[in-house]
DNA sequence: TTGCTCCTCACGTCACGTGAGGTGGC
DNA sequence: TTGCTCCTCACGTCACGTGAGGTGGC
């Protein structure tokens, strides 16, 4: 026990504003150690000003209360590291979207209207093996990868091969109210028993138009806005969900810029390209 | 004149979702070209495109939605230019400080309790030049900058030289309520003419429990804290503002791992020290 | 005793997201 | 014609900040 602090003097010291410890003390991350019950004055120890100390390191760290209470209150060591090391982890992919927004915002404001090749190409069916998921828009870059991941041990294991790239098909939802079904596949010769979240699948034949997309991901929404004003413009867009083709990916290309990703984008055929 | 888009398919080609861009009608910070005036409905052109992918860029770079209508608005291209390069050095700045928010928060997790050295000190009045205003906590960083900035150039320009080492003195308000007085000033022998800003001030004696805080001041408030506690355990607080001097800062070492900050905590003294 | 410290509502902020409940267009 | 797209409220979220209006303690 050390000595009892008014709410003030404990503000000076751990430099956390009155208004936000008494919210913290509200939901519940950091309690006064004694109330009066008449006055209601909020009274805290000497012993609870590391504790604030650390609660103010993660808030800087934009770490959410609820999970600052989650490693305080963290059964031992490990699982509190691993909480830790998660939100540090989110804070890195974070900061090298900050990284590639100011790479790809310097980009736009350079050479803002950069011309687009677009190609008409009748696809046909597709036998793979796929996951398919309705997921949100935020979760879908660490589900794509996790899932390509299944996919891969699942071909390894099975001794099965590729015949051609990795793609995928996402529904208009997914863009439209930021939750929709999700597919991805790679190309097999032949069916497969379903194994886990793997099965199999015929991606159905379409007429699409195409554009490349090259680069990392994080302005394929340039490429997806000048295919899109193209089809307005020259074609005639049908329902259907949007295709990639991962031609380069993270799993052939460490280095981002040479990854390759065609869009294609669902049409009624009414021109020969 | 491209073509007309409803809003879904604006928002698949722009990544943005239909909630944002109804909300960024109703803010006034892109707006559709055409509404049917009967059902409502809301029509963008392809032409709209680029713009939304800019604003898609600044708002994924945390820029405020009022700051991104004022940069695409600018009269022209330096003015543009001069918000653009404002906001990535707040960014810069706010990465700064979430790297040392890092580092500090290793540092406490690895050793928690560092203890600490206090020294109780009287010091005599104090004849200075100071710069003195009302600040919020935010502003204070930039403003003891600037205001050292000030004390220096006056300096420079009557030859006047320090008699001591550079020093603050800030009202607890400043921590409370977020808004309180801060004073800034120099040592020095005589009094001086005001000017700007600059005016001679006598910084009165005080009792003062003194703890040295070495390195950058992302983690000053371990030392407060420290300090705030021993004063609360060992000794009498009086009213009265916290004093900083500091013996070696920005202006001394590029390295802020050399800096060395003195803060004295108004006490009243009941033994020696 | 003054005035500073502390208290509790209630509401505001920012940039949307989440339904509810309903209409319009191909 | 079905069902998908679009509409407008109204309210929720997150982490506090901002007053208003009032009481308590040295």
């Amino acid at each position: 026990m050390g000595t009892s602090l008014t709410i003030g003097d404990f503000s000076r010291m751990t430099h956390l504003s009155v208004k936000t410890l008494r919210h913290y003390h509200q939901v519940g991350l950091l309690e006064p150690t004694d109330i009066n019950p008449e006055s209601g004055y909020r009274y805290y120890d000497t012993d609870q000003v590391p504790t604030a100390q650390v609660i103010r390191r993660f808030r800087d760290l934009a770490m959410p209360v609820e999970q600052v209470k989650a490693v305080l209150s963290a059964p031992n060591l490990p699982a509190r590291n691993a909480l830790i090391a998660s939100h540090l982890d989110r804070l890195e992919s974070q900061l090298d979207q900050t990284q590639s927004a100011v790479a790809s915002l310097r980009s736009l404001l350079e050479h803002p209207d950069a011309p687009i090749r677009v190609e008409h190409r009748a696809t046909p069916a597709l036998s793979t093996i796929a996951i398919g998921a309705t997921i949100t828009q935020d979760e879908l870059g660490s589900w794509w990868s996790e899932a390509f991941g299944e996919l891969q041990r699942f071909m390894d294991q099975e001794g099965i091969r590729a015949t051609g790239p990795k793609g995928g098909l996402y529904r208009n939802e997914l863009f439209l109210h930021e939750n929709g079904e999700a597919v991805v596949y790679v190309p097999v010769e032949e069916p497969v028993v379903p194994h886990g979240r793997v099965e199999s699948r015929v991606i159905p034949a379409a007429e699409l138009a195409i554009a490349t997309h090259d680069g990392p991901h994080g302005d394929i929404d340039l490429t997806y806005g000048a295919l899109g004003t193209y089809v307005a413009e020259h074609a005639l867009a049908v329902e259907g969900p949007v295709r990639e083709t991962y031609l380069v990916s993270e799993f052939d290309a460490a280095d981002a810029t040479g990854w390759r990703t065609e869009i294609g984008w669902p049409i009624f055929r009414t021109t020969s390209s």
